[in-house]
DNA sequence: CGATGAATTGACCGATGTCAAGTGGCGTGG
DNA sequence: CCACGCCACTTGACATCGGTCAATTCATCG
């Protein structure tokens, strides 16, 4: 499935780049490995946050429930991205879940580890805090879309990204590379899951896309770029 | 205002405490200071993110608005809290503005002084990470409760959050100790002035709550808590 | 080929945003 | 010191987006 290998994943990561070689090599030595199934968790909302995560093959969804039973779909994981970061920090608790959505595997280290990395690599620590800047301003754009914006501007929004993340060329157009459910969709933009079916109806209708059973191909990103984020005035 | 000495509110900040003694000295040694009128600006949404910020008296508001104009009023800012954190990464700008609600004071470094104590010492860089990891969670809730609850609902939590932030006991009740205008707090629980208007009105017919200009009396926590978090089924 | 779960579509309605008009209190200037 | 005007706030009327529920269709897998 991931084409490139892994070390090269890690020192591109987020996390781990601008590392010392060294570094990188002991931190390697040190790590777990754990390949999930579909549909499995790494990690479970309310749970102790003992490790920090790095997926280096599939794909994951990092999800919250509220206590009435509403779910969320914060953002989608995949090769080279990191969670669970907050596990460096002692007495945590996860805030959120992160399941499955095909077959996956990813790097883990137990918190301490990586925090005694970060003592002696402050790199590390920098990466870490940007990585959580990077989440607080991703979240207050979704927290300002879900504000201001209509319901078919945040699907197509939602679209857009996903085909930019996991968007591979097909013959008619991008396939969204990942089975998602309409549901899945509805709880990444905001909505239900009628007002997302409504919403691609539509839009095959006007060719902009092409939508099955857990799967939508994208022929006119443009169209849904223009949707996404109208021209001011 | 402030009644602590400004030693021991750092000492007890999120951002400084856990550092040790000569570490603080040095910081507060190398800090500016700012102090700024009502309704002034300490940082701007946009602006290269140079500096590092503590409050030490008097109250700010964080705050964005969207290309549409649309302003949502995420937190507020009191003595020994830090904002502009963002400004120990290199080459950012701030994503959001911080502004005086009152008289206020602010320490402050350049991002670059504040990233060589990190280095320096690793507990200023793991307290970085304990902040921006709650702002994180705390987001994901506004979000849910934006997601999910009620108008009436959002504007009783933000009232009781600000009866614990900045509330003041009086003869009739507690008195939320800052000059808020409807629209602030609309822009707080994210919704319009016009419900927040009727939901004040409404809660005033019930003796819950005083409202004047720019002014709340909360009289009774337990009726707007029940309100904001419903006991389940 | 049948069963299961996903997706579609229609009907309904309620919460809340929008707009317009009016009220009232506070500060400023005469 | 009073009056005027501004600005925060209130209240009503209205429209509408989109959530909820129910019925049906569809596709995929065993």
């Amino acid at each position: 499935m991931n084409t490139k290998p892994t070390a090269q994943l890690l020192q591109e990561s987020k996390l781990l780049r601008t590392l010392p070689h060294n570094a990188l090599q002991q931190l390697i030595a040190r790590a777990q490995t754990r390949a999930l199934a579909r549909d499995q968790f790494f990690l479970r909302q309310g749970s102790p946050a003992v490790a920090v995560y790095l997926l280096i093959d599939g794909h994951a969804k990092v999800t919250q429930v509220t206590p009435d039973g509403h779910q969320v779909l914060f953002r989608i994981i995949g090769p080279g991205q990191e969670f669970g970061l907050l596990a460096v920090l002692s007495d945590l608790v996860y805030p959120l879940s992160v399941q499955t959505l095909d077959h996956a595997t990813a790097l883990l280290w137990h918190g301490e580890v990586l925090a005694q990395f970060m003592e002696r690599y402050p790199a590390l620590a920098f990466n870490a805090l940007r990585i959580l800047a990077e989440h607080n301003q991703e979240l207050q754009q979704q927290y300002q879309a879900l504000l201001t914006e209509k319901v078919q501007q945040r699907v197509a929004q939602v679209l857009v990204r996903l085909t930019e993340q996991v968007g591979r060329p097909v013959n008619t157009g991008i396939l969204i590379d990942l089975p998602l459910s309409r549901e899945e969709l509805a709880e990444m933009a905001g909505t239900t899951l009628y007002s997302v079916s409504r919403t691609l109806s539509d839009w095959e209708d006007r060719g902009w896309v092409e939508s099955g059973r857990e799967r939508v191909v994208v022929r006119s990103v443009d169209a849904l770029q223009r949707i996404a984020w109208p021209l001011p005035e």
